[in-house]
DNA sequence: AATAGGCATAC
DNA sequence: GTATGCC
């Protein structure tokens, strides 16, 4: 009898590693090349090696996937013999690449942006830094909360936010509910972002557009100390970041969250 | 694993 | 108003 415990290194992904270089090209197509079928036919090529349950000996074997063609089997074909890609090591090298990539790991810098941002010569975080005049709101909060955006916030923690929202939204109306969805409600013990979901039984997609209740939340949030940055804010969702408070307030950090509507509640709990 | 839709911005 | 980028 093999073990019931799964092994993730060995049995659970034996292709993990052929995936995980596809899927950095597939990235490289979309943001350096704007090439979305590419893209696309990476990803595709991707999951099908990702799902396919034993280690793939040879590129022809990886063929028979549906997604990989020719030329992505040879890649995997190359990567078993020699141990890597060349073209995966000419778009590690590729200067416009690393510095495209890079630039999108600000909140609000995407592959358009960065590219135009590449174009006139700004590549680098630093650059990024000394030009704040090409940015908009978003990307300047972004760039100012670098770091704290990078941070995995622990369940525990999440668990706290999520007490907090409820103490003071309920201090506006005691009907009032926060949710906290995403990860978070699907179980993960730690996340990158904090999805909260407001609802409130009077205010229903039925009784129609309630744009004055939404700032009221975002104005005790702000009160209170809790909301330091807006990112967006419309009539049924926004975008802020959260402090928190170290215990002895040596340190603050702060917290990426969006406050969701009904209608995107689907997207997020229907994702399992 | 992939997608949907709200908000910001430029036109 | 419409299109695009971003999350």
């Amino acid at each position: 009898m093999s073990s019931k415990r799964k092994h993730p290194s060995s049995e659970g992904k034996p292709n993990a590693s052929i995936c995980e270089l596809l899927l950095e090209i597939a990235e490289y197509e979309k943001n350096v090349n704007r090439n979305i079928h590419k893209y696309n036919a990476y990803r595709n090529a991707a999951a099908a090696v990702a799902q396919h349950p034993t280690r793939i000996e040879s590129g022809s074997e990886a063929k028979k996937l549906k997604g990989v063609g020719s030329k992505i089997s040879e890649k995997i074909d190359e990567f078993i013999k020699t141990g890597e890609m060349s073209k995966v090591k000419k778009i590690r090298g590729d200067d416009t690449n690393v510095a495209i990539t890079g630039l999108t790991r600000v909140s609000g810098i995407g592959p358009a942006k960065a590219r135009e941002l590449v174009n006139e010569g700004i590549t680098t975080i630093e650059d990024l830094r000394e030009n704040q005049d090409k940015l908009n709101h978003h990307q300047i909060i972004g760039l100012k909360y670098f770091d704290e955006f990078e941070m995995r916030i622990p369940r525990d923690e999440i668990k706290k936010i999520e007490e907090h929202l409820n103490k003071y939204i309920t201090s506006l109306d005691s009907d009032y509910l926060i949710t906290i969805c995403g990860s978070y409600r699907r179980g993960a013990t730690s996340s990158g972002d904090v999805d909260a979901l407001l609802t409130h039984p009077s205010y229903t997609s039925e009784s129609g557009k309630h744009p004055k209740l939404l700032s009221q939340v975002i104005e005790t949030l702000k009160t209170n100390g809790l909301v330091t940055d807006t990112l967006s804010h419309g009539d049924t969702k926004f975008m802020v970041f959260l402090a928190r408070h170290y215990q002895f307030l040596v340190k603050e950090i702060f917290l990426n969250t969006s406050i969701i509507s009904t209608k995107n509640l689907m997207n997020v709990i229907c994702r399992n």
